[in-house]
DNA sequence: TTTTATTTTCAATATCTTTTGAAAGTTTAA
DNA sequence: TTAAACTTTCAAAAGATATTGAAAATAAAA
């Protein structure tokens, strides 16, 4: 395959992967298009390369950047902007677990704090099925933040390394 | 709080959790409101308690039933089907991991092996900064493909030690 | 300063997703 | 059988989300 096809197949394939992840389409193919160029790109670089409009460009490139998924580059002699893409796929991934840590998991729990105590009898099989319920969730996003929390601040070689032990 | 009232809200946040991880805002919360219900319900309750139409509930029940997250149950002397939900948190979690490589890990490695090979001078560097990119997302994939492998099939028990033992 | 290049904003529009509800289909009981 | 109870389907409508593009704002150069 040739490499414009190949990028061009890479970019797709990453947008509707990304929109699994709390990544938007068009966000996640501008940081699909920066992870395989290898020199930074201007905003209109990403127009004319995904043929969008330069609103598009700017609202997603800022989240990339609020993300820190993309950083800004000065090029001397340039007025424009310039753009690269993280590169390291674990620290992407890191970073990508950190937000949706704090979007998803972080309000969960502080919602079952707020909702697990009820009124009324504890025999009650009506009571009692719902406390269960929200203490078995509870527990479970508690191990599933110490966990998150650990892989966060792990690096590569640690991480592979503990999984390739445990899962042999 | 009263029972009640925790239950509306409960339902209301496993909505807004749910459309996070791939399960929409409804069938999220038919499922909510299943895991807290202590006997199993008609689409009749489902539609009455969450204010939506018939068709809804019979789409989502079903989409619920294929990820076996929410089982049909025959009541004797009942004409209507009833329903009940998974309860072990542990179970859904796995369950819900396990549709999700289905649905987006495996097409992503299938794709990687697609575009892994492009035409060109291995010096380029635009070629060289596209194959490694490649490489090291398959990397990275291989590496939680296993992983997940291996959370789908383990217990709570096992997985909640070992997770201790790792990250205390 | 004024002019020009570039970035940002946001209302309007387009697109994608979910929901409805009534009709068709199916199953059970009489 | 036929009738009633119940489930499924799916085209149309509503609702949610993403995108455009032109105007406003900002920054750099003349």
């Amino acid at each position: 395959m040739k490499l414009d096809e190949a990028k061009k197949q890479f970019i797709a394939a990453w947008g509707s992967f990304g929109s699994n992840w709390g990544i938007n389409r068009t966000m996640a193919q501008i940081h699909a298009l920066l992870l395989v160029s290898h020199e930074p790109l201007s905003a209109d670089d990403v127009m004319e390369q995904l043929a969008i409009s330069r609103g598009n460009v700017n609202m997603n490139l800022r989240e990339l950047i609020d993300w820190t998924l993309v950083d800004r580059v000065i090029i001397t002699g340039e007025r424009k902007e310039f753009f690269t893409g993280e590169k390291d796929i674990w620290k992407v991934a890191r970073i990508i677990v950190k937000e949706r840590k704090k979007r998803e998991l972080e309000p969960m729990l502080k919602f079952l704090e707020s909702v697990s105590e009820v009124q009324g009898d504890k025999n009650d099989k009506a009571v009692k099925t719902f406390t269960e319920a929200i203490e078995n969730i509870k527990k479970f996003s508690l191990q599933a933040d110490k966990t998150l929390d650990t892989i966060i601040k792990a690096d590569e070689n640690w991480f592979v390394g503990t999984m390739l032990k445990l899962f042999k």
